[in-house]
DNA sequence: AGCACGCCGACT
DNA sequence: GTCGGCGTGCTC
């Protein structure tokens, strides 16, 4: 028997198949998705790969047995392992790249080699060899490869020692060890009925071992139990354990701890409730497709507060109810303990959760739970969609319309795509779900591709928000108002303050940092090694770059002109909280940021103390619009509602439309009315009005026109091409060759409408890398596949120092 | 990523 | 004439 074997090791950047031999011993585990070890190159090192499939002939004339298989059980479904081979094809990448995203977190295995002195020789060595050999002796004859590499002061003195051991003057012995192991728990059981066991008690008891006895009862009364906890209970010792054991009375056994990643009894649990009439067609609906395992794609819009999530949590009860497991995805912003908690208060502990704040062994645990069947839901991030799960019943994107489902790091994938890849071959249904879908979605469904259901009802029958537009324009001339605040929302928060109503204050900053300039020269601030503006920080009066985190005291004199006019512009949370602090004497405000909330929890810690009524105001950029859901907020105000406007991406307004209308959505969640102010420079601006009067299908209709005209998604794919290196002539150089490559193809012309560039990317140096992009709007981007594989094998065969990047349907395009 | 093979310049 | 520089290509 033959394994089709891929190298998942990162170091070996080896992206082929190679065959070994499966010795006959191994033939019944040796099975796909299962990890092993096998001997690779002229030293046969031992290296760790995946078996992709079994067979029975090889092309290959000489092939070397694998060494060993690493777990008991494959790793890998088959599924999953056909998934990672679409991923590789489909966005580009290795087989290690695409292998990451679905194997066990932390899971791998590391290599040590030890060396063992056997002999000395009158024969001359070379240097590095005599010296190596004389350190291993003051060793003591053993030591490790990378210790013996420290105390020499040398990167690699593999070669010397294979030349050592060639020669029979030492050995080397090669140790793997998994990097990650799970956590055991010791237990004990006792090996006869508990009837049986109240005899044996007496018995004991009898024989004046009574703590033996006391511990025999327990283990009566309460069934198999964790060593420590029977110590405990039974106030027993562990001596006394050991006597039990000894006697043939218990035995211990282990079995894997895992944690959990939420606390299940701090949850009161809670019950469908009779939905509505516009959610009883929907989970209808995909009841049906559960039970008869059929895969659709579906797109739900549904306003803010129509009840999303209660349809979610019914379906999924569904599919728990017929033995099936379900994923369901939330932006990992909106991944909130309020998020959690509607789940597990639902499903209780069959939930897995997984989000970035999980350390190794978490994440590991949650991993093998899903894995070994013990849970049946996951609530998650984006790499949830990738959870080995072995009968999907639904998979669920909720806000589906959010960036975050798109990978910014390869593969590049969008959890969209898995989901509807994972969802066919499960025979499960896609839910994508949002109050404002994107562009791209609504237009699959109004075109068949999706199925359409609408909620237009807030389950509370509260209307929408009633919202109203600033021009701040005039706020400076007719009304000579410096603020950032204009007259009409300072009205409106000191109403909310005198009844006592809590309000919700919204900055986008998209595309709008503070940057300092000045005003004599214009000169600006701009890192030194990325072509950016500096983002000026009040608080420690510093400069900060974004992209290569470089830093550098805040400047009083211009360094171009030398005036003294220089000065931060833009607006940032910290100026509006003391502009705040100042209209409003006395006013409590919680400033929510990337300064407030980088500590562990900072986030949640901040939104119970809003929630809990220890401000009046909570201030904050993207981070305010999702997944709050307090009752008591009634004003929301939109302090630029423009700014994302402005910057160069064919998805400005739609994001604008989005984020508008979600941070309105968050007022008047409870029984009061909610209202909303959204400040512009840009009142006539379209996306602006409808976004204020919640108008989807106007807005859809409208950024439809634009899209088509322009030729933008989803009547095209962007693929976007990027090479960045240190030579800027290099770069160009290749660049250049890559699109005459892609205009050399007269027979995939029809595949491109457009060929941008060659041209410097919009930031054009990013940590002393130039950066060059081509754009292709791509009809057909399947057919345009293989010349683009063909585009970055020649680029890694060709040992070029730059780097290249493709991606298709980059979130920024930057 | 290693490691070998291979083809040119500075040393015993 | 040999040691070693790193370019090129292969690893089942």
């Amino acid at each position: 028997m033959i394994a089709n074997i891929a190298l998942t090791d990162a170091r070996h950047a080896v992206d082929k198949l190679f065959d070994y031999l499966i010795p006959p011993e191994l033939e019944r585990v040796a099975k796909p998705g299962m990890r092993v070890l096998v001997p690779f190159g002229v030293r046969n090192t031992a290296v760790e790969g995946l078996i992709l499939s079994v067979s029975q002939t090889s092309e290959f004339p000489s092939l070397k047995p694998l060494i060993r298989c690493l777990d008991p059980l494959p790793v890998l479904t088959e599924e999953l392992i056909s998934l990672c081979v679409w991923m590789r094809h489909q966005y580009l990448c290795s087989f290690q790249q695409s292998y990451r995203q679905v194997k066990p977190p932390y899971l791998g295995t590391r290599l040590r080699q030890w060396l063992f002195f056997l002999k000395d020789t009158e024969e001359k060595l070379s240097a590095p060899q005599r010296r190596l050999l004389d350190t291993l002796k003051e060793y003591d004859g053993f030591a490790e490869m990378a210790e013996l590499e420290a105390a020499l002061h040398r990167t690699s003195i593999r070669s010397s020692a294979y030349a050592l051991q060639d020669k029979g003057l030492l050995e080397i012995r090669e140790k793997i060890d998994n990097t990650i192991s799970l956590k055991y728990i010791r237990k004990a059981r006792l090996n006869f009925s508990p009837e049986e066991g109240y005899a044996t008690a007496d018995e004991l008891r009898s024989r004046r071992a009574t703590v033996q006895a006391d511990m025999v009862l327990t283990l009566c009364d309460c069934g198999d139990l964790p060593t420590s906890d029977l110590v405990l209970i039974s106030d027993g010792n562990y001596n006394a354990l050991n006597a039990l054991k000894d006697k043939g009375i218990i035995s211990i056994y282990r079995e894997p701890f895992l944690r959990t990643a939420y606390a299940p009894d701090q949850y009161t649990p809670s019950v469908p409730y009779i939905p509505t009439e516009e959610q009883k067609p929907v989970i209808d609906y995909l009841n049906r497709l559960i039970t008869h395992n059929l895969h659709e794609k579906i797109l739900l819009r549904g306003v803010t507060g129509s009840g999303k999530t209660e349809v979610f949590l019914q379906a999924i009860e569904t599919c728990i109810k017929q033995g099936k497991q379900a994923i369901m995805l939330v932006p990992e912003i909106s991944l909130t303990p309020q998020m959690v908690e509607r789940f597990v208060s639902r499903f209780g502990t069959s939930v897995a959760v997984m989000h970035s704040g999980l350390s190794q062994g978490e994440r590991f645990d949650q991993w093998y739970k899903i894995r070994h069947g013990e849970v049946d839901v996951v609530v998650g991030a984006r790499s949830a969609i990738f959870a080995p799960f072995k009968r999907l019943g639904i998979i669920i994107l909720d806000e589906e319309h959010e960036d975050s489902y798109k990978s910014e790091t390869a593969p590049r994938y969008h959890a969209r795509d898995i989901a509807f890849r994972r969802g066919a071959k499960h025979g499960a249904p896609v839910l994508l779900a949002s109050a404002t879908p994107s562009v791209t979605s609504y237009y699959r469904a109004k075109t068949q591709k999706y199925r359409l259901f609408e909620m237009h009802q807030r389950y509370n029958q509260n209307p929408l928000p009633k919202a109203r537009i600033v021009d701040m324009r005039s706020e400076l001339l007719d009304y000579h108002n410096m603020s950032s605040i204009s007259i009409r929302l300072q009205d409106e928060i000191r109403r909310n303050l005198d009844k006592k109503e809590k309000t919700i204050l919204f900055l986008n900053r998209r595309g709008y940092n503070t940057f300092v300039s000045c005003r004599q020269c214009g000169y600006v601030m701009e890192c030194p090694h990325c072509s950016i503006a500096l983002t000026y920080h009040r608080s420690s009066d510093h400069l900060a770059c974004h992209y290569c985190g470089y830093t550098c005291q805040n400047v009083t004199v211009c360094p171009e002109c030398g005036s003294q006019y220089i000065k931060f512009f833009g607006t940032g949370t910290q100026k509006i909280e003391e502009e705040l602090y100042t209209l409003f004497p006395g006013v409590r405000v919680l400033r929510m940021d990337f300064d407030t909330t980088s500590g562990k929890g900072g986030h949640e810690i901040l939104l119970n103390r809003f929630k809990n009524g220890e401000a009046d105001i909570l201030l904050g950029t993207q981070m305010v619009t999702k997944g709050l859901d307090f009752a008591d907020v009634t004003l929301v105000g939109v302090l630029a509602a423009d700014t994302s406007l402005n910057i160069n991406d064919y998805r400005a307004n739609e994001r604008c439309f989005s984020l508008i209308t979600q941070v309105c959505g968050r007022a008047g969640r409870g029984n009061t009315e909610g209202r909303a102010v959204i400040q512009t420079y840009q009142p006539e601006n379209v996306t602006i009005r409808l976004a204020k009067e919640q108008n989807y299908p106007d807005f859809y209709e409208n950024e439809m026109k634009y899209r088509e005209k322009m030729q933008y998604p989803p009547f095209c794919d962007m693929i976007h091409i990027v090479l960045s290196g240190e030579d800027e002539r290099q770069v160009k150089q290749e660049i250049a060759n890559i699109g005459l490559l892609l205009n050399s193809r007269p027979e995939i012309q029809g595949a491109i409408l457009q060929t941008i560039g060659p041209d410097p990317a919009p930031i054009a140096k990013i940590k002393n890398k130039f950066r060059y992009r081509i754009f292709l709007k791509a009809a057909d981007t399947q057919q345009l596949l293989p010349l683009l594989r063909q585009i970055s094998t020649a680029h890694n065969a060709g040992n070029s120092k730059n780097t290249l990047t493709i991606d298709i349907n980059p979130t920024n395009m930057l």
